[in-house]
DNA sequence: GTGATGATTGACAGCGCTGTCACGTAGACT
DNA sequence: AGTCTACGTGACAGCGCTGTCAATCATCAC
């Protein structure tokens, strides 16, 4: 039924090892002879049994998606990024979630890393947040010689990462509303634990520090990156009076955002002309609100593909151990200048 | 290394094929024995290797979901419930984003699904909208002899699927609606071409007449699942007078009843005071704008799990080829009794 | 006691591919 | 001319597992 590689070997006269050398890019081909196995090969639509491939090498083809559970926009972009740099050389996605609840023990976590791995042999996982700061998974992993590329790891290890430059985006966030003229520019902090807050958080004081514009703590809140949380922090922001009230927030996600467009709707002040607001990560969120959110886009395709594209690559090709991606700030409507 | 079959054997004192039989619960295994090796088999953190039983079956022990585009959150949850179902049996999930763009000639199309799948031979594959309606789709799995599930298909077929049912839950939501004490209820639709939009639309009409309450057409409006598309809807239909204006609108989808939320505060018009407003979806947007959103939940994780419960159990147990899961109205705080 | 029946087990081949190694040939060198 | 290297090629084993089929054993009806 399906063309095996023997079919191609006889119908190009030459042997079967001779037709894997073609496949497999292998040197010390004549020329000739891999042109005419080649055409061959499409002609029959041949394309090479994984199993049987991965018999042979004790290579499996397939690249793992491990997560512990981030927001469905997260993962879905980055697996689309994955999965095309997957197919750029014939590997394939697995998806592979993983409960790693905090009730569990080291061992625990271990041991659910093991069975999964130990069923399906991949030749490579990416870790994302917050799987790729777990000292257990990080050991199991290397236990097991499985490579991984962590995505946006707290900080820098042994393994290969991919990452964004959160503090930049913030900082550069922060210079736009005072280019804007804003003065007084709250901030909505994150979850405290969580990597991303506290960068975020340093972006916004750098800039607001070099540009001499005073954060006081008054206009500083926490959340933890909940609607609620961004709701209650708008509420205690927009209580204060007149000359201490901010003019911006900067909240340090999406959804936080929303909830100051709610709040400041609900105590009669128009966003953008009484008030800006921006947010962090361009959720589908962003753009469904009104008006339109302007927000930092992360790289998360990127990071999926080059994340991925590390683990497959040849290992010839050399890769640097730590990649930054660029981000991007989008403009949309939230902002504006202060009604002064 | 890793302890393979022969292992497992020699320190079982019983032969590969024995371990074999135990390990796919296969019948005539004397329970003596089955214990003995099942033992073993743990105590050697024994686990097959599956390219080589891929190779010796010609099954590769791996479900395929295909799909072209939907939502993050759509693909998210249907894949976690795959993934669980594919888990309970040792299955793993690989996931196929196709882009069927509609400018591609049905052999491209064909092509393109070959290119996947002549790669990675999966055992079934699991297609959600609008992939489940392609017939090109479905043909090309069928000459490839590949299982598959339809996941919320526009009509029956061969194939089995798994599905809700979108006109009960219109028609539901619109008799709550009712029962709060809506006469003017207003309809947003969805995107033309989409079953989802005609389903939604019967249930609406469907409850609008059984409780005798007039559905003017100067009260439906045309939208197409976008934002924009329910801001422009909203408009219209909030700028009637206040004798046809509705005092609920019930859109197809969550981002159109976010729109109507922004739109109805530039009108000022309060929600749910003055405006009940209801969507579809039960997307995360729903709980992050404000007042929290009554929308309907579809079951798209239990979609998954079914979708990939069917192809991965063996085929003894007996199957319904359609399955038509429940859905959950989702009341929260955006629907309120009409202001007398 | 005898043959028939069914349960339990193992030997062996082979799934489709690649790694190893050996072979032949042609040009480069003494 | 003789030796050496490099290249191009193929034969063959074997990756870890399961399907087939035959062998063995216990049991049962007569």
């Amino acid at each position: 039924m399906k063309a095996t590689i023997t079919d191609v070997a006889k119908r190009a006269g030459v042997s079967m090892k001779t037709v894997s050398r073609v496949l497999n890019n292998e040197p010390n081909v004549a020329e000739k002879t891999r042109e005419r196995v080649k055409a061959i090969a499409l002609e029959l639509r041949y394309s090479p049994n994984l199993a049987a491939r991965g018999l042979a090498t004790s290579k499996s083809y397939l690249v793992a998606l491990m997560y512990d559970n981030p927001s469905p926009n997260y993962i879905a972009h980055m697996q689309r990024g994955a999965i095309d740099a997957c197919r750029e050389v014939g590997y394939h996605l697995v998806v592979e979630p993983l409960s790693l609840g905090s009730a569990k023990t080291q061992d625990e976590k271990a041991q659910a890393i093991r069975t999964v791995l130990d069923q399906l042999p991949v030749d490579g996982v990416i870790l994302t947040p917050p799987l790729c700061d777990s000292a257990t998974v990080l050991e199991t992993l290397s236990e097991l010689r499985i490579d991984c590329v962590r995505v946006a790891p707290k900080n820098g290890g042994l393994q290969p990462f991919v990452a964004m430059d959160d503090e930049a985006a913030a900082y550069q966030m922060t210079q736009y509303l005072i280019q804007q003229g804003h003065k007084r520019i709250g901030f909505v902090k994150g979850h405290v634990g969580h990597s991303a807050t506290v960068w975020r958080y340093q972006g916004y004081m750098k800039a607001m520090e070099e540009a001499g514009v005073e954060a006081s703590p008054k206009i500083v809140a926490q959340g933890d990156f909940s609607f609620e949380s961004g709701a209650t922090a708008a509420r205690d922001l927009l209580s204060l009076d007149a000359k201490e009230r901010p003019t911006a927030i900067f909240a340090s996600n999406d959804d936080m955002a929303a909830a100051i467009f709610s709040v400041a709707g609900q105590f009669g002040i128009d966003v953008p002309r009484e008030l800006s607001v921006c947010g962090f990560d361009d959720t589908p969120l962003a753009q469904v609100i009104f008006p339109a959110l302007t927000t930092v886009r992360q790289p998360i395709y990127k990071m999926g593909y080059e994340a991925a594209r590390q683990l497959v690559a040849s290992k010839k090709v050399g890769l640097e151990p730590e990649q930054i991606l660029d981000f991007e700030i989008m403009i949309r409507d939230s902002v504006a200048s202060p009604a002064s």
